[in-house]
DNA sequence: ATGAAAGCGCTAACAT
DNA sequence: ATGTTAGCGCTTTCAT
């Protein structure tokens, strides 16, 4: 920098001026100051700017699995906010991670980030407790309700399954069942109770055989859909909390010599691009994955801006998405 | 750390000592520094190291597309060698990406990273220009061979394609077809050519309506598998250049009444944690994905750390996995 | 073994 | 409109 200002023959203030742009630098000088930066191809440090701004203008990701087009598509959204604000992002991945969990947690609150976003489905409370104590912004993504002290960003699970499951009702089915990602969960917890809702206003009794439960770290969706098949009274509808859960039932289904929708209806959950290169297209529910990522950017600038702002959810609406992978049962057989 | 000094009645020299755990610290002084630490809650400023020591730690990954469970586990292999140096990462994603490509690597290159690992299938010579001139450390990561003036880490493509096509003649076969990925792509051009190698080896003539050109970013293995089927000499087995597309083309086959591998016997590329999920368990060549991450990061660490090594290719070793997607047929028959 | 002081590359008062 | 200067929080000679 000093170079460029013995150059252009002025001040390094000068030259600060014109690198930030700011006003009171006469045309003349400017011009001068930016021949100089590019004759001498110079570029701010950044190191030396964070350091006198007190801020790293990065913010840190937390995922604990990578390689899923959902986390891929959430990536995307946090990314193409974070391009507006001309900040970079920083990768932890808390899978296969030797690290004590919460020296993680620790070193992007006293280092480099100025924010963290977690998209971990089970976030540990001694996290938060790091974080909260030391007042460092962070946003949850994809959890189901506003924790009370963190700010977090969400969908309305409980409307999404009410919605798909009336969707199979109102085309006949009566066995319905709901292949859902853990319980402990606070967003399958609540699209179970809105899959229960639906059948309630249907005057459905609930049958417990009918929900089984997967785990998305471990999938046994071809186990879980076996056993539906096996049932005296099989479903003849399947709703899934993923779409990748849901593929692996297409598939098993097929292994069985069963086709979809004709003989089984499907539902999934997310629509991630490969809903429609499947055949037939996925029906699912449209998960805002992208728009998820751009709020949680959105959620943590404001903290980061202003740290007075109290703890807020912000959730998102899904939506049905109607493809061919259900048919209406004749209401006979119904 | 002007008040950890202070509470431990030291100098600040001394607490940076402790803190960068030097000799020439009395055991006393130290533990009283380590408790003042302790009770401050002390955790050194990374931007303040960081200028002074004219290294960010902080090492860029430039990839074009998450949501891959290959990219997955090259990125898995990059975090655990970046956790013994103590590094963090920096993501970028070219894909749908606003900015001007090559601001993208300038920001990089005279910014934030001490180097850059680009797992980008088709590399834009301009971006290398930029490295290159600034002699900024980077390494390819899955490129097939050197290209001169870069590191690399690639496999060894053709042995893998010759071992898979061998393994598939030994099991009588004497059709097969491949759906390779671009064959711009270096890698996908040596596949080919052990293909083909392996073809001539048995001394069967190599019959280009068997090649089938796939798009990784818009795959189409399941048009190109029906064109296959409708062959009046169809093939027996197919090869594909990646686990997911041989995922797709076992969908297409189901969808088709045909059985793996009684009527198609088919091998993937990659070893992807789903190959064994599916059923049948995918046949496939193990792509030493994580491994690939980790000498990644060693040779850029090489690299930063002496900045005169001159370029390099590493070369990985492939594997044939054999599962149960392949069968032979019968000598008659072949 | 410990301390004093210079300086990493920049920004932002404060002067002029 | 432009220049001077004091730091930002740390590391690292150089003294002692």
């Amino acid at each position: 920098m000093a170079d460029v200002a013995n150059v252009a023959e002025v001040s390094v203030s000068t030259v600060s001026r014109v690198v930030n742009g700011y006003e009171h630098v006469s045309p003349t000088v400017r011009a001068k100051v930016k021949e100089a930066m590019d004759v001498l191809g110079f570029v701010p440090n950044r190191q030396a700017q964070q350091l006198v701004r007190g801020r790293s203008e990065v913010v840190g990701l937390m995922v604990d699995t990578l390689g899923t087009e959902y986390i891929s598509e959430i990536i995307n959204g946090i990314n193409e906010a974070l391009l507006d604000v001309d900040n970079d992002l920083l990768l932890y991945t808390t899978q296969r991670q030797r690290m004590k969990a919460d020296t993680y947690v620790r070193r992007i609150v006293n280092g480099i980030a100025d924010g963290l976003i977690m998209v971990v489905p089970q976030v540990s409370e001694s996290y938060l407790d790091i974080m909260y104590e030391a007042s460092f912004p962070h946003v949850l993504v994809d959890i189901d309700a506003s924790n009370g002290r963190s700010w977090s960003v969400g969908i309305t699970n409980w409307q999404a399954a009410f919605d798909a499951v009336t969707y199979l009702l109102e085309l006949n089915h009566r066995r319905i069942a709901i292949i859902t990602d853990q319980l402990e969960l606070s967003t399958s917890a609540s699209r179970l109770a809105g899959y229960k809702a639906a059948l309630e206003a249907y005057g459905i009794a609930y049958d417990p055989d009918l929900v089984k439960e997967d785990n998305y770290l471990f999938p046994a969706a071809r186990k879980l859909t076996e056993q539906l098949l096996r049932m005296p009274d099989a479903p003849s509808a399947i709703f899934t909390t993923s779409d990748l859960a849901a593929i692996r039932v297409m598939e098993t289904l097929r292994l069985h010599g069963l086709q979809i929708p004709r003989d089984m209806s499907l539902i999934g959950f997310d629509d991630i691009p490969t809903a429609t290169t499947v055949y037939p297209r996925l029906t699912t529910i449209r998960h805002p994955l992208f728009e998820m990522g751009q709020e949680a950017v959105a959620a943590l600038l404001r903290q980061i801006e202003s740290s007075d702002i109290s703890p807020n959810h912000i959730q998102l609406e899904t939506e049905l998405v109607i493809r061919e992978s259900c048919m209406a049962l004749s209401p006979l057989k119904a």
